[in-house]
DNA sequence: TAGATTGTTAATCGATTAACAATC
DNA sequence: TAGATTGTTAATCGATTAACAATC
């Protein structure tokens, strides 16, 4: 039903791509100049076949007996994931959560300039936030169309996420990356990338669960 | 490598649970007593055949022509996750994120119950947020032992992920819900699941990048 | 050279999807 | 009854892992 990779990479190497540039990155810091797969598999705890696979994948090779250059594999990670040259995002949202996400500094290291947050309460507009303007929601779709912002970052409160989406998309916005509880609807074209906090809580639940006997207690 | 699932059920049915629950109380507030796979797969863009099989595995079935008992299946996808009797948890960091977390009032719905926050900086300790005490990181260990607390939510900075964790651990804490961007070791028998916020925007980005041609700007 | 590591080709594994008889 | 839906059994699909020749 999904339509194939354009790009060809699987969506799991993608998400694995991170990882391997943060080990990438300290080894970089250590000095060494080549790195092997064993050597980036067991800083991860992955298999050393898959690390090979996966950096194959990005189009990256090695030399027997040396292994893989760390520069070269550094710049070619950053460069498929967008990290070399920013792009601007909106937060929709200027809550606890929204808010947080303004100072995550982390962020312009993954190509991701926040510029401003956007609100409904306008007890907040006008306000700032790590530097950043908490902007009326009702002038979101002119600054994305003047600004030429793609990216909304969506921390709203989880009833007013259908209603916000339909906003961004009209405005323009071509990704979203949604905080809320909530499995958005968007137009063909548009991506919604979700953090599911309730997935992964589930996750983490059912293996305590697991570990300690599922349901030794009741019953 | 990984040991199979003790409760037998895979973890992508895990990851749907907390959606279904999220549809059936629609359902249920609609009024609806059952409910078919087609319109659950509608609502959510799956399979049908991929709903029926999730809710075989948590041991609900269904009627010919019928569909499936909405209250019966809320109950067990309820249960299943640990949401009919809180755990109590600590965050141990409490700059933005975790405050933004220690106000989210759904994870009471998701069997979570922050009980407090642990700073390691004076100046936040002994104040309060969202109604919830924050304390000095000295006092962790003791806490957890004195009040049976088996779960952490990490958002301190990544640089004191490792030793927060050494810390969780030793106090005896089972279940690290992580939010920082680094890879955690724990030992066996500690369960540790990561947010990773790093992954989901590199899903993102990719998929903006192949929508939009993939490196069409440069070169 | 000897031997560690790469990269290719094949095997395995697990999840998703399809087909269809059973059922109400 | 007619027909929508379930649940089982089989097929497909994609990702991970294994095996091993090639290489430096």
């Amino acid at each position: 039903m999904a339509s194939r990779r354009p790009s060809g990479i699987a969506l799991p190497t993608i998400r694995r791509l991170p990882m391997y540039a943060s080990v990438l990155e300290q080894t970089r810091q250590e000095g060494q100049d080549h790195v092997s797969s064993p050597q980036i598999a067991s800083a991860l705890g992955l298999e050393p076949i898959q690390v090979r696979k996966d950096l194959a994948a990005i189009g990256v090779s090695g030399q027997p007996r040396v292994g893989f250059p760390v520069a070269e594999l550094l710049t070619a990670i950053e460069r498929f994931l967008g990290w070399d040259n920013l792009s601007d995002a909106f937060i929709i949202g200027a809550g606890h959560l929204g808010v947080a996400l303004a100072g995550y500094h982390g962020f312009s290291r993954h190509g991701l300039n926040v510029v401003a947050l956007f609100d409904a309460d306008p007890g907040k507009v006008g306000t700032r936030v790590h530097g950043k303007e908490i902007l009326d929601m009702g002038r979101f779709a002119d600054l994305v169309d003047r600004l030429h912002v793609h990216i909304a970052i969506l921390t709203v409160p989880d009833e007013a996420a259908a209603e916000v989406v339909e906003t961004a998309v009209a405005a323009g916005i071509r990704g979203i990356w949604n905080f809320t509880a909530t499995k958005l609807v968007a137009p063909e074209g548009v991506i919604v990338e979700r953090v599911d906090l309730a997935a992964s809580l589930a996750v983490l639940s059912s293996k305590l669960a697991d570990m300690s006997g599922r349901d030794r207690g009741s019953g």
